[in-house]
DNA sequence: CGAGGAATTGAGATACATCAACTTGCGTGG
DNA sequence: CCACGCAAGTTGATGTATCTCAATTCCTCG
């Protein structure tokens, strides 16, 4: 794990200088880790499992705003503000490892690998977001969800049956759609052959002839 | 200028010997200052007028990914990628300051202060377009627009007219909605006294109210 | 076996898109 | 200076994608 976490390209030295309160824990689905507003004192990363970040607006709609899975960092904006933006769930049992913010803070004072690595992640986050304002502004509703299914398969190596553990209700506020309309739609893919879903595992056999149905049954 | 810029805290002497190739430049409205997919050659920071960022389909949909005012950053992504993610293209007269990105990722190399502020935007970026991802997804036509108005106004330090370079059609692109829906949805608040408009001057006499009109009238 | 949440399915409503006609504004050239 | 022409805006009629509400079935777990 520590190649690619935000502590990659530190020495054992520097990792054992850090000082950072840090403990492993795991959560079952459905746990909430922290909510909207609430005070920041956590970050943490995702080793295994997957938890959906939420934005509650007042009348009760409520829209994920972002996907999390293996590797994934959560709860750093408390770097930067005093709250938690979102609220954070997690969708399967989870665990993560919690790391305190105020010595997140400090080391990365001290080391600044960790904020350089940190950012990183925040620029890829950005592209992914803005990639996600093209699907929710440009594209119809067979397309996105399409397209979501693929790129989610596309986070697993294998092309086999991968972990599938959103509900119809938690696709459609990633869609911004019903989950009437997300449940029809997953009829009609399974209808055409075009992906299978057994217990919370999704196989789609062919990506292109999903993508391409979508594209053309839709309008374009 | 240069208190709110990336090279703000930097010192003079620090300033004399970065060594970055930069140009003020000014264009007119609607130039293309690069295409999705161009090598990336320069950064800019915008010193005046407005830009977009797009993002065009194979079909031709086409949507607007960002909007751009006095301060903000663009084509800095080629600090981390070779190519523009985006097509920026000016909405009004604009004057930018470029900057050679060869040049300026040498100079963040030796003066840490640069990839920090430029972090920073990244991170308000990213804020920003989870934002706009609640907006599209879980919000109805007419709320996006009142709360996009507003939220233009509020760029503004004066609450009386402001610029509005936008046309109906940038509108759509921006909301994910059909230019003749823009249309009528403006009409409806110029007859509601929501808002009023004299070339490319917008007015907003009570925000709360038309925030207020959008949800009612809609569904929330 | 029973209960409760999730999924499915249907019928009807509606928000929004699409297509087409028409108007307005404005720069350009005669 | 007027007439033309084009792009942006408006408006109307119609179509349709998607939502909403409601009833039913399917899982899962105790």
């Amino acid at each position: 794990m520590r190649d690619h976490s935000i502590f990659a390209g530190l020495s054992l030295d520097d990792l054992s200088t850090l000082n950072i309160q840090v403990r492993d824990i795991t959560v079952p689905a459905g746990h909430t880790l922290y909510l909207e507003g609430d005070h920041a004192r956590h970050a943490y990363t995702l080793r295994h499992g997957a938890v959906k970040l939420v934005k509650t607006l007042a009348d009760g709609r409520s829209q994920i705003v972002r996907l999390l899975g293996h590797g994934d960092l959560l709860g750093f904006a408390g770097m930067v503000e005093t709250q938690y933006p979102y609220t954070a769930i997690s969708l399967t049992e989870t665990q993560l490892c919690q790391l305190n913010l105020a010595d997140l803070i400090a080391a990365a004072l001290r080391l600044p690998h960790i904020y350089q690595a940190i950012s990183q992640r925040w620029f890829t986050a950005l592209r992914q977001a803005e990639n996600r304002i093209v699907e929710l502004g440009a594209k119809k509703a067979e397309e996105r969800l399409a397209t979501f299914l693929c790129q989610w398969c596309n986070t697993y190596p294998t092309n086999s049956d991968v972990p599938f553990p959103l509900t119809r209700q938690d696709m459609g506020e990633f869609l911004g759609l019903s989950t009437e309309h997300v449940s029809r739609m997953m009829a009609a893919f399974k209808r055409h052959h075009l992906i299978t879903e057994h217990k919370n595992l999704l196989h789609i056999p062919d990506r292109e002839k999903l993508i391409h149905h979508a594209c053309t049954t839709g309008a374009c």
